[in-house]
DNA sequence: AAAGTACTTTATAATGATTCTAAACAAGTG
DNA sequence: CACTTGTTTAGAATCATTATAAAGTACTTT
């Protein structure tokens, strides 16, 4: 299975919850987003069996963590994940409530001129609103 | 009354807890960031007295919708708002968990190359977050 | 392979922010 | 003042997320 090594690697234990979790992320052609529910739900459509909700809230910060996921920082009652982690940024169509990939080339380099001491930037992430 | 008016404006009638919310967020030098409770909290200490957490959620909300307040995009368990509402962006202090303002020509131009049919840009939004 | 340990999963309970409800109240209008 | 409409309120309800602690599984050491 290839996901054992990643686990490993990460020094998570490879399970059978955490790698049905790995290909439901991680085994498909795009990269999506997604809310813990929605992947439960999904989990639950491709194997045909539940995990426990709170597995796979440990699962993803775990997976968050080691970064093989993103949390996409956006205002809404629910936490939103992407399975893309490379570095790129987000539309946020408001009365669709739902996110668009912003590949890094469709937003001019980003220049921040203000330092703070002491500390060192860890990520850069734009968030565009749409409307109608 | 100074706020009598913004009210009005905006069809909100001009309610004693209104004005105290009011003089709480705007009556004073500088924007600054917040949450609910942090705000019910400033209230209580300024007016000495109490404003059922209900109304300062429906006040805080209202004002945003009338773009008094801004929300911050930001992933937290509490939704934070800005009374800055000029266009501009943030820091995320990750150890300190504060947010810190970058004004707008602290940030190089934000060029969007990528357009979504049918829908217009409402707002842009750089959150960059720090670490040690 | 058995035994021991450390990590995982699970159902369920607990927490905490936010929203809802419906009754009491205040503001605006004629 | 009488009337309508908007507002406040305490408390209940909701919903995402986290904690708990018991049962289960993976890994290591013999």
């Amino acid at each position: 299975m290839k996901y054992i090594e990643k686990l490993r690697n990460s020094g998570l234990r490879p399970t059978k919850q955490r790698l049905q979790i790995c290909e439901v992320l991680f085994d498909v052609d795009e990269t999506f987003h997604f809310t813990i529910y929605d992947l439960a739900k999904k989990i639950k459509k491709k194997h045909n069996n539940k995990i426990s909700l709170a597995t796979v809230y440990n699962t993803v910060h775990a997976f968050e963590k080691k970064g093989y996921l993103k949390q996409i920082p956006i205002n809404s009652n629910q936490t939103y994940f992407d399975t893309n982690v490379s570095d790129h940024h987000h539309f946020y169509d408001l009365s669709e409530e739902k996110l668009i990939d912003l590949k890094n080339s469709d937003v001019g380099p980003i220049n921040i001129k203000k330092k703070i001491d002491g500390k060192k930037i860890k990520s850069v992430e734009v968030l565009v609103k749409l409307e109608d």
